[in-house]
DNA sequence: CGACGAGTTGAATGACGTCAAACACAGTGG
DNA sequence: CCACTGTGTTTGACGTCATTCAACTCGTCG
């Protein structure tokens, strides 16, 4: 997985993951992996080749927007690679990223289905290539492949799983909890030691601040106390979890 | 829509809207209106006949629990009629209430699709109807009948989008925000000025406060705050809005 | 009447955001 | 090689908003 995504986002320089620049996608349509964006049980050729021939592939330059906010959505829009930030962008700042969505994934697959308006802002971290699905022909199909329509559903399922449970945390975790979580859910198995692990992290920690919903500040702090505690090691971009234990502890707040 | 509600929810003293107690619903499977649990052009009747054939009803008594978290899933779950909370019980304490559904509206059609246990606790505050969907043969189901499936995918849909909207809110807004927006969703015609509104309470106010993500005193002092600026004035559990204009502001933090 | 639950109000604490300064590091141009 | 700049992070001081704890009111029910 790691290697995989090596390929994709330029391998960031141990310390400074400032938006990268290089990633090159190859700049005419490539396939599509569906089976990434609809799960696992790998889906029939005709099926795959029925979504190819709907989709409109486009390259969008790093730094421009995917779609804005309160544009009418039209298409399910689906990120095949490089990185997206989505947000509200803020009078004359830059946006505050709520979540980073890392190809290939759904950018939406929800707001075409309403005919209403995109919700939030995606903006492009990385050249990132997008398709998009419009959906009239896209419901025509799934009335003919209904395989497609359970995938797509068990996809929005997902999103739904997801968002539930950040709401939750929003609501009744505070800082700490969150950014323990947050740590517990990215740990690599580190060197054997069962109670050991190691988080790298691919995004200024700005970002991740912002998508934990706190400052860049508190969560600096946030990092000190932990590391205070002897619970982890911060480096760079690498932290080494000394003590997943109490790691987990702190996030089931 | 009011005079509906009435009919299900017991009509709740002006003041005090504790656990309503009455509220009969017919005890035998009564027929369900899947119009309204999925979306608004009218299903065909044999739609209807086969989703009434899959659905297996169930009475839940008020403060009995429809679902716990870490159950398996195995059914989309609806609540046909009554209300229900969802959240998660802390230790020893009630429930924290997330979010307050009035049937007929969907519980969680989203677990059952990914095999996973359920995220929330849903109990129910007054006598509740509740009708399972197995997953297995509801699948079978849509494959025959692509209609369904889409409004199944519309409801989600629809799902992800208010997810999103309020995980937006519970990061970007701070309380007073939060409930300024809340007021005006709420808002109903008043007495024909065009900046004037009213919003009947149904619910407990810990309750309301619960669901914005803050406590009953704060919103209380919030509440009050309001009235001393002349936007709201309040009574009971009835809101008059007095300045519709300057409430929308508020809310547009 | 007394008990209870819901709501309100006040005072005190604390968590988190804001502002500002210092720092680290990469890239640039002399 | 060395200043110089720009961006991202860290740290400190400070303010503010929201929670917590506690007391008190009000209406309902036994």
């Amino acid at each position: 997985m790691n290697a995989e995504t090596a390929s994709i986002i330029v391998a960031r320089p141990p310390r400074l993951p400032q938006v990268s620049r290089a990633t090159f996608v190859s700049a005419a349509t490539a396939s599509i992996r569906w089976g990434d964006l609809l799960g696992p049980p790998v889906l029939s050729r005709a099926d795959c080749e029925a979504l190819d021939e709907l989709a409109r592939q486009r390259s969008v330059a790093a730094g421009q927007p995917v779609f804005l906010h309160g544009e009418p959505s039209r298409t399910l829009v689906a990120l095949l690679a490089g990185d997206v930030a989505m947000g509200l962008a803020t009078a004359g700042g830059p946006m505050r990223t709520e979540r980073l969505v890392h190809g290939p994934a759904w950018l939406d697959a929800s707001s075409a289905w309403l005919d209403r308006p995109y919700v939030l802002d995606a903006v492009a971290l990385t050249p990132a290539q997008v398709a998009d699905l419009p959906r009239a022909p896209l419901q025509a199909l799934l009335d003919q492949r209904p395989l497609l329509a359970q995938r797509l559903l068990v996809s929005m399922a997902g999103e739904v799983r997801r968002l539930t449970v950040h709401a939750h945390e929003l609501m009744h975790k505070d800082a700490p909890a969150r950014l323990a979580t947050w740590l517990c859910e990215r740990c690599q198995p580190g060197n054997g030691a069962p109670n050991h692990a190691i988080v790298r992290l691919a995004e200024r920690k700005s970002d991740i601040a912002s998508q934990l919903g706190m400052t860049p500040e508190t969560m600096s702090r946030l990092m000190r106390t932990l590391s205070d505690q002897r619970v982890i090691e911060v480096e760079g971009y690498t932290v080494q979890v000394l003590d997943l234990q109490a790691l987990r502890r702190l996030g089931g707040a």
